[in-house]
Parts: C-alpha cells; structure tokens; sequence
DNA sequence: TAAACATATTCAATTAATTGAATATTAGCT
DNA sequence: AGCTAATATTCAATTAATTGAATATGTTTA
C-alpha cells in the first residue's frame, strides 16, 4: 500500500507534524498520490505503532500543541524495500473518460463545456508544476541526485499535463466538427 | 461513483451477463475504469435492485445458466444525468511516482529495472491501442456520432501512454548519466 | 464583539476495492 | 479415469478511501 510509503517519503526531507504533512502533501507527493488529512493522521498513527515513525508532543505558545513524527531507521528500510519491490503501471479510473465513452448521450454543447472545464484544471495543474520547475530546479544539469528523482516525478506530471491538453484541444475540435 | 456507469456505459451496445461483461471490460471501457470480476458481479445486483437493469435467466445447453443484464429506460436516465454533471479531473494515485520521488534511496540499477519494465508495460498498452485503432477505426472522419467518442477515449489512451513512454527515455537517460 | 480563518487532531459511519475461496457445468486432453 | 481449462456466479473477510462532524486555541478582520 502506497500512502504509507507516501507519507515515509515525505518525512525525508524534514520530520513535521500531520498537520504539516497535509500541507506538504499538496505541493509535492500529493501529486501523485493524495490523501485526505483523515486519512493522513489514521495512517500516522498506524505507522507509529509499526515502529516507523516516532512521535514527539511539541508545545507551541499561541498555538495547539502539536506532534511532531520522525522516520525511523526501520521506517527507511521498508521504505526502501518497497522502493525496490516492482509493481505494475497504476490501473487508471477516470470518471471524465468513461464519460467519454458513452458521451453521445447528452448534447454536445454540454460536453463541450465539460471539456473545457477539463481543460482549465490541466492547464492550472501544468502552471503549477511548470513554477515549481522555475522556482526549484532552474538548472536541472547541476542537481543533487535526491533532487534529480524529484525533478523526474516533476517532468513526468508535466509529460501527463501536457498529453491532457493536447487531447482535449482535438476532442473539443473533434466535438464542434460535428 | 462511476463503476456503475462504466457498467452501464459497457451495457448500452449489447445486453450480456456479468461474465461477458467482465471480458468486454477488458478491452473498452475497461481501460479505464478496472473492476475485478467480484466488484462488477456485486454491482449488478445492485443495479438490479435500483432498477437500471434488469436480468433474464438463460438456460443453455452445454454450459451453465447465465444472466443476460440488460439496460432500463431508468438506467439510461440515471447514465445520462451522472455524464452531464460535472466532474473534477481525475486524481493521481501512481506507485511509480512516489517511488521516483525517493528513488536516490535504492541503487541506480534496480531502479533503472523497474524503468525498463513499466516502460515495457506502457510499450504493450500502446500497442494494444493502436491496433484497436487500426481495427475498429481505420477511417476516423467517418464515424457515427458514438463511434466518434469511443474514437476519442482511445485517443486519449494512446495521448497518455505516448507521453509515458517519452517521460520513460527521458527518466533513464538521466538516471544513467549520473 | 462576532465572524472568519489558520493551526492541530480525532472519531465515526459509510462506501468502495482487494483478496481469497467456494461452487457448478461441460469440453478437451492424457 | 483424472486433469486442466473455460464458462458462470456467489460469499466472506479485510483493507482502503470518502464524508461529515466534533473539539480546541489563537489571530485577524469586519
């Protein structure tokens, strides 16, 4: 299961409080595999009592205390061990494509308009990915390799976006043509 | 929830049973939205009860009985209202890409393997795509109005697992030249 | 001063998905 | 006669995900 190992490797970089992950999760790893904050604390807690997080109660003036969860070195090796463990593509379920399939049935000017909706949520996504590459990897030849398997994940949501935009402009062309 | 529309979208050409249905998904809308045979067994019933389907029992000779579903006047009402509302675009759950955000944490080479497979993995689908293409849409400007979104989900398809396969190249020319 | 927002976490109910097994019929192969 | 494979369906257990609510503290804003 992967939102385990999610959260493991966001607790990499800096260990931080679920509340922080969440934060986190939009922005980086939550990209590629989301998870509501509900789901996040259950799964903390489940990872503390499998010894691969630790957790410290940090006290905080003016604000609620917080905890704060580190990985532990059983935590990087499972990590790890899932990391080389090969798994397959991940199986898509898109609720817009079965739409597709039997989009005959409603009129056409609805859909186009769903397209377009469509089409405004990628090209925001792809505006997001493509400041995160301006902001964190200006220069993506000099890159530590920790670094350079992020910017990997980053070109891969980029490569996703910018197949989506492509497709919806020949659908909605498609759509009018007709 | 769109297992039961993907189940109804797959119904709207032939009536079939929950084994058929099973194998149309593997081939069309299948791709994507998945369902494990216990789910779209589990589905039907559910339809049935709801009044979208309805089910005839068929005694044939040399095999066991089946139940051929087949779509209400109800069911299309309730396919057709779940495609024209709107929807969000479709989340991102992909194992691979967590794993390539703490990919520095695993040897090059494993994780060059597990590149090369999924790269191999999407090489297949694609192939697969295209040659439904070239089967069942050898002339795309002339199609019936359903043909022509069924044209557009493959498209789609083949959009996505071409953009895959450029972000594999890509991965693997900088994971060995580091 | 009340409302809204940000921080910080937990609990409960429900729905959806996965995994594994069981059952029954017939065909074809060894 | 026994084995495998294909057809055809159901049940049960578990895990994962979604949805909605509740609680507590402090800051900012109207």
């Amino acid at each position: 299961m992967a939102l385990s190992h999610a959260i493991l490797a966001a607790l990499l970089g800096a260990p931080c409080s679920g509340y922080d992950l969440q934060k986190r999760f939009e922005g980086s790893v939550g990209f590629f595999w989301q998870a509501s904050f509900q789901q996040i604390y259950r799964e903390l807690n489940k990872l503390e009592e499998l010894g691969w997080l630790t957790s410290s109660t940090v006290r905080q003036q003016n604000r609620p205390e917080k905890k704060i969860y580190q990985i532990t070195e059983m935590g990087q090796e499972s990590l790890k061990a899932w990391i080389a463990e090969p798994c397959d593509m991940a199986p898509i379920r898109d609720d817009l494509l079965v739409k597709v399939f039997a989009g005959s049935l409603v009129p056409t000017q609805a859909f186009l308009a769903e397209l377009e909706h469509h089409q405004a949520q990628h090209r925001q996504r792809l505006a997001i990915y493509q400041q995160i590459e301006q902001q964190f990897f200006p220069t993506p030849e000099s890159l530590s390799i920790a670094d350079k398997f992020r910017y990997l994940a980053l070109q891969n949501g980029i490569h996703y976006e910018t197949a989506w935009l492509a497709w919806c402009e020949e659908a909605m062309g498609a759509i009018v043509s007709s």
